[in-house]
DNA sequence: AAAGCCTCTGCACACGCTTGCAATACCTGC
DNA sequence: GCAGGTATTGCAAGCGTGTGCAGAGGCTTT
């Protein structure tokens, strides 16, 4: 039959610029014996069409290997069914679950990711202008940003939901809570007697450190407990390892507990007092961090952490962002999840 | 021909239906007395427009927050300065900085990235059919992709360019030498005297795992080694650990070297060495991998390893997309970059 | 048999932008 | 002063889709 002959450029009936054209519904249309709004129908689940219609039309696509173009659909509908999700890189090299937990949430709903990974904080404002040029339905932020730009995602009505984030000014967000997590670990720490604590923090404007940070020293000073050393770091195992080392040089060794403001500091701090130092964990020193990450697990290490329950806040990150999407009137709730303590060797009992 | 008539349902210049209309070129036209033709030629760079009157578009622009539409300027132009990068999300666990480097090469060419990330190669094709219908400029995987996909992609004219992957038929790709590597790793293994070999291989599909493993087994036999043990692993930390607790549940003792498919089994081979064995490393067992990945260079770890130039394939990956992109008839190369020996303290010397 | 109703369908326009083309302005030389 | 050239500019026709509206049937009701 030469109804089913597979043309898909040549110029039969309309000798178009055929030269780079791409498929479009109108050639849907042609084929199937119908019009280009019959085709849109076609895959718009919920339109009007005869269902055998549409069973036709469909199959005439699928023979010609069209696909609606979500771009053009997406000038028209204004929606594009693409999220921007901003990270910054070392949240992705300490903890890439986040992103995996996240990313996946998404693709479950249909939902499309444009990755912004930050490596400085200075570049974040020309990604919000990207942002705000691709039209995308929503904006997921593990990264702080800054006012101005908070205006300008709300003048675009761009949804925006803060991620691990304090949402400033009433904004949504989905964050695991840290102070809470702090105050777990301390106490943890202190059930097996140790006393006098060495801190790792993270850099001065780590949101998540410093509320970790908070709790810790809340519940220590509660308790009557002394923070007797002190580093500031910025999450990476070698600041860990940098921590314990500088406290030795400047002759600190009295602490009996070392709590950093993430697994890989932690990490490196156990590995320096065991591989540097001659100590034993937790016998001399007992180590804590927080995530609890792969690594934290792994027999060498078997760091007490506070998990983060990063699938349930992925969910809800993404079932947030996606009823925001719908209702832009909806009210900035948020989510607060609290973290669970993971046992290991380096905090004995 | 009462055509000349065109009439946009407007009863005035203004008064349109104000309520959610986004910021148009028309809008900006209007403030700086243009058309808006003159407002998308300021905003594109080389296009004939005075400077004088450029400069005075882009500052009513500024002015009133417009930014173009992407997706409409996509429409038309055919190109969305968006790629799609394919990854299999152990991928990124086990080494996170692919995507990293990959991201931040193309941010820096005004590119963005569209991610897709697998948990189970089943969801291929169905991540195809999402790239095609965003018309995306191009298409980085790090994941094979059946015959099938592969000509929908070449119907639609994307170009594709495999990571780490061999370019099946001729496609472009760019990758580690991993076959050399696999040699070099084994190379050094020997040199300290080591000639009784346990490997921890990947699943049977990973291109990556096998070209290693096929290196390390040419330059073994070679040499007059011999394997005397092997397991089938799958990249996690997890399966490095079942490799030798197995080994010795099947009272297998007799290697003096294991040669993981990468660190992250290596790692978790040689901290079954030490922790559940109580054997030492290297002097009773050397222990090697391949990947470079930071917890490799752990105090505690010390893996000897065959590193990826990561940075080096990144930008060349993203160099060759962006030719591809401006020209299609660009024949396909095929980049492989050698990788570097890691020294280690798990094996000897 | 006429009226009423529901289900489908195509037309035409809109979405926000780019770009070929023709028209205008400006400048040069004579 | 004018012809000829160049640098800008606006018009209008797209790009590929969604969707309100009106019309066409088909079916039930009276």
């Amino acid at each position: 039959m030469s109804g089913s002959d597979r043309r898909p450029r040549t110029g039969d009936t309309d000798a178009k610029k055929g030269a780079n054209r791409r498929l479009t519904s109108e050639d849907v249309a042609r084929v199937a014996g119908v019009s280009a709004s019959a085709v849109s129908r076609a895959f718009t689940p919920g339109a009007s069409v005869a269902p055998a219609k549409r069973a036709h039309i469909l199959h005439a696509a699928r023979e010609l290997g069209y696909r609606p173009n979500v771009m053009a659909r997406a000038v028209v509908t204004r929606r594009s069914n693409v999220v921007g999700l901003i990270l910054f890189n070392d949240t992705n090299r300490h903890h890439p679950g986040v992103l995996l937990a996240l990313s996946q949430a998404f693709s479950k709903i249909g939902v499309r990711v444009m990755l912004f990974l930050l490596e400085d904080i200075a570049e974040i404002s020309a990604v919000i202008d990207h942002i705000l040029s691709y039209q995308l339905d929503g904006v997921i932020a593990a990264a702080p940003i800054p006012q101005e730009d908070l205006e300008h995602l709300a003048a675009a009505r761009v949804p925006l939901l803060f991620y691990n984030r304090p949402g400033e000014n009433g904004m949504a967000s989905v964050s695991c809570d840290h102070h809470a997590s702090g105050v777990l670990i301390e106490r943890h720490v202190m059930a097996v007697g140790d006393r006098r604590i060495a801190l790792i923090r993270s850099y001065a404007e780590a949101f998540v450190g410093n509320e970790r940070m908070r709790g810790v020293e809340e519940e220590l000073a509660r308790a009557g407990a002394k923070v007797v050393a002190e580093y500031r770091g910025d999450f990476d195992y070698d600041r860990g390892v940098a921590a314990v080392v500088d406290w030795a040089a400047s002759g600190i060794d009295d602490y009996d507990a070392i709590i950093a403001a993430n697994d890989m500091m932690a990490i490196g701090a156990k590995d320096a007092l065991v591989h540097k130092l001659g100590k034993r964990v937790p016998e001399d020193v007992a180590v804590a961090g927080f995530d609890g990450v792969e690594a934290s697990r792994w027999l060498s290490h078997g760091i007490a952490s506070v998990d983060q329950p990063i699938d349930h806040m992925a969910k809800a990150a993404v079932d947030m962002m996606a009823l925001r999407i719908v209702d832009e009137h909806l009210p900035a709730e948020r989510r607060l999840f609290p973290g669970r303590l993971q046992r290991g060797s380096s905090v004995a009992g």
